[in-house]
Order: C-alpha cells, then sequence, then structure tokens
DNA sequence: TTATATGCAAAGCCTTTGCAATCAT
DNA sequence: ATGATTGCAAAGGCTTTGCATATAA
C-alpha cells in the first residue's frame, strides 16, 4: 500500500467507527509508517520522543491497536517476545520464519497463501482483516546461527 | 500423532539435549495430552493440582516450553492473549481465524499449507518444528458475533 | 558425586487502566 | 456543550528468575 492509501483509510475508519481524529493519532501513525519493520511499541515511542513528536506510552498502544483493527498495520506476537508492529507501506504480504535456537527472522512470500485465507473467509462468513503464518525452525546452517556461534565461544 | 509416539518423542528429545528426565516433566506431558484444545499453562496447572498430581507453576512453564521445543506441542499467541498450548494428539495440522470483535476461534485444515511449509524450510534451509497461522478477520453473520449480541442487549 | 531440575515467592516486564484535564465535534 | 481522548502513574497479569533443596545420571 502507498502512504496516501494508508493515511486515507485510516481516517475513513476512524470515521466510519465514530472514533475522533486527534492529532496524536495522526502523529503516531505518521511515525509509524516511518519505522523499519518489526518496531515495537516502545521503540515507536521512544523515536517520537527523540523527534519532539508528543503522544503518551499509552496513546500509542491504543493507537497502534486501532490501526491493526483498521488493517494498516500488522501485529505480531512472536512466541515469548513483546508485541511487534508492522505497517502495510510499500509491502506485499509476506511470513516469518523464526529460528527457535538463535531467534533469526527470514521472511519470505507466497503468494498463494494469501488467495488461499481469501476462500477460507469466505467460506467460513469472516470478512478477512489480517493474518500471519510464523514457521518455527532451527538453522541447519550452524553458522547462521547465532545460538550455534555463541556455543563456540 | 499417538499417545506413545509423542512420549517417545519428548524422552528422546530430552535424552538427546542432555535434559533429565524427571518425574515432574513425564506427568506434566501426560496431563497436557489429557487436557482439550488450547490450554493455557494456569488450567494445566490447576488440573494437576485438583488431581493432585504435584508440580509447580515454574516447571509447568518450563515444561511446556521444552515440549513447544520438541515439537510435540504447539504454542499459540493470539494478540493479547496468554499464550495457548495445543498437543499435537490425535490431531492433523489446523489453523485459526479469530473474530477481532468477539474473539470466536474457528479451526480450518488446509494440507497445502503444510506442504508449503516444508518446501520453504528446505528451501532457506531450515528444520521445520512447527508453524502457526491465524487469520483476523471479522464475523459477517452478527448472530456468530458475541460482540454485536452484547451490544443487543 | 555433582550438575541439573524443582519449588516457592518475589521480581520483571509489557500492557492496560483510572482519573483529572483537555480536546474534537 | 459534552462525550471521547489524552497523559501520567499506578495497577494488572502473565511469565521468568534466584536461591535453597532435592534429584537424576
Amino acid at each position: 500500500m502507498k502512504k496516501e492509501e494508508i493515511k486515507n483509510k485510516f481516517i475513513d475508519f476512524l470515521k466510519l467507527k465514530s472514533h475522533r481524529i486527534t492529532n496524536e493519532r495522526l502523529l503516531i501513525l505518521d511515525s509509524a509508517l516511518e519505522m523499519k519493520s518489526h518496531f515495537d511499541a516502545d521503540e515507536l515511542y521512544f523515536k517520537m520522543k527523540k523527534g519532539f513528536i508528543r503522544a503518551s506510552r499509552a496513546t500509542v498502544y491504543k493507537t497502534l491497536d486501532l490501526m491493526s483493527e483498521c488493517g494498516i498495520l500488522t501485529r505480531h506476537n512472536f512466541k515469548g517476545e513483546r508485541s511487534r508492529y508492522e505497517t502495510k507501506l510499500g509491502k506485499s504480504y509476506h511470513y516469518h520464519i523464526i529460528c527457535l535456537n538463535c531467534s533469526r527472522i527470514v521472511e519470505f512470500e507466497d503468494p498463494r497463501i494469501e488467495i488461499l485465507q481469501k476462500n477460507i473467509c469466505r467460506k467460513h462468513n469472516f470478512e478477512l482483516i489480517d493474518h500471519t503464518l510464523q514457521v518455527f525452525a532451527v538453522c541447519k546452517d550452524k553458522d547462521m546461527c547465532i545460538y550455534y556461534k555463541k556455543l563456540k565461544k
């Protein structure tokens, strides 16, 4: 998705749900769009703070929830980790392989999965908002696996 | 998977990783295998307590982690919820649609997804342990959606 | 024998909540 | 005008940790 498209979608969503269009929400949206993949709430909060953009941690959390509900942001809950977010900016759907030893994350795409989700939702009478696929695995290449690298030391 | 198959896999895993085969671990494994789908750590802990099977909460958590690493148990982290677990007992791979309004969960199967994961892991040189796919959606059928049911009251 | 696992309670940590002040509509 | 939102700090709740004790190998 493109920046303007995302912004419009969020504003439309707020109007539709009778939520107010506040300065904070728009600032958080803008800042989130400037984050790199997989940021967490605090990273966003501190980035804004550093740029003298005011918004409380509570509002950041709440707004991220709204953005997720709106479908312009994906909230990932990898096992045991804090929630990580990812905007839909300039991305096609992608998924994650997570190494259970070293937590290395590899992204991969597969358009078939998205099509499959749409069909599943139609079949079960759901309106698709978002989806996430996590593959838990172990690096076979020991040189790639930070866990094994550590063990070597 | 079958009960004996799961138990053997866990014991082999413990041996392989030089973890000890303790009474607690085996009791927790047994109790987990008797849980219905989607239990959380505390549900298991209290179920054991009720049956006078001793194991501390800390050990329950640690053992569930081991079981997950071993691949006989899946740990789900649905957004905002506590971790929920599911053993591989008598199940084929299945996935979840979660309603963002009412949290209703619908399970579905699709063997193509499992095949796809295996290929992805081979391609990226990972050893597949587990995978989870979560579809976030909204019930279209308002009578099915507890959220809307509540609103009606 | 001895390194690992257990159990308890306490700490940790991410996230949510309550409430007074502020702001969008 | 007035109901929603914000911000702060404090509470909440799941999970992990530290340490003494117990135990598997």
